[in-house]
DNA sequence: TATTGTTATACTCTATAACTATA
DNA sequence: TATAGTTATAGAGTATAACAATA
């Protein structure tokens, strides 16, 4: 008797979620360590290691909308992980900058969740392991370039 | 000068997410032409596929919660495309089928949503599509082994 | 007592419109 | 007028607890 969903095999789409849906569930625990979020892991790496960066331009590395990104930083900043500081070339922007807390928090949580990755990919080869990063990236590419084709 | 997210290259779950996130919101735009989203458009194909599977089986094949489960059934079964019959052997339980509006629904929608999945391959042979549902397979029961693992 | 489906609820991530203060 | 950051709001997906009907 084959699998239930055998008809959706053959969607990479379905592959690549479901995966990935499994995948970060079980690295929100490594995050969770350390009080932090998917999302506000990726942001602390960022600004952790691209100090004196504005706001906007962390969240548009991250794919994040500005007016998301705001309660995230927030948040970094209500945990003194990360500090707003007015820059001084234009006054409506911010320069983001981890504190010493912050820097200390990032490399144990990176290593921890550094660690669940490897994990997660144990059993394949470093050459696969950089064969699937660049499929990724060409499906990536693939959707950018079909996206902006739409605008 | 590098990308900013340099930091995060290195993580597969990252590269995991980014271009699901990337690949599914092109997806969405499939979906949406026939009134589908993800989640009903999962669920109707295994229905169509799988007649008179009941409810907590679709929804475990999916791995989608019994409680979520419902109102995705609702909402195809208000647009009519399926239908929940009470099981012959068990009054507590539904069997799912699709009507056969659900199952004309159903080819098209799937016919549409593989031409994007297609467009978003573009570039990789089947070789290393393969290779890719191959890898993505791995990872899948790596999670999952170590999920339970913790239990 | 366990299971099927259900309701209610809450959290995370995402998306859009409108505002403020600066430029 | 355009941009950086902000607020408010809404949708989608996911997770847990508690309930009714049935097994």
């Amino acid at each position: 008797m084959p699998r239930l969903d055998h008809a959706l095999l053959g969607y990479s789409g379905y592959r690549l979620r479901r995966t990935t849906s499994v995948a970060l569930s079980r690295m929100n625990a490594a995050f969770a360590q350390f009080g932090l979020r998917r999302t506000t892991f990726s942001t602390l790496a960022l600004v952790a290691t691209n100090p004196g960066m504005r706001q906007s331009q962390i969240a548009e590395a991250l794919a994040i909308e500005r007016t998301n990104f705001v309660q995230i930083v927030d948040e970094l900043e209500k945990a003194n992980l990360v500090i707003r500081e007015t820059a001084v070339d234009d006054r409506r922007a911010y320069a983001l900058h981890a504190t010493p807390a912050g820097d200390g928090v990032y490399k144990k949580a990176a290593a921890a969740v550094l660690a669940c990755d490897r994990e997660l990919i144990a059993g394949l080869s470093p050459a696969q392991i950089e064969q699937l990063h660049e499929m990724l990236e060409v499906i990536d590419e693939n959707a950018i370039r079909l996206g902006a084709a739409d605008a």
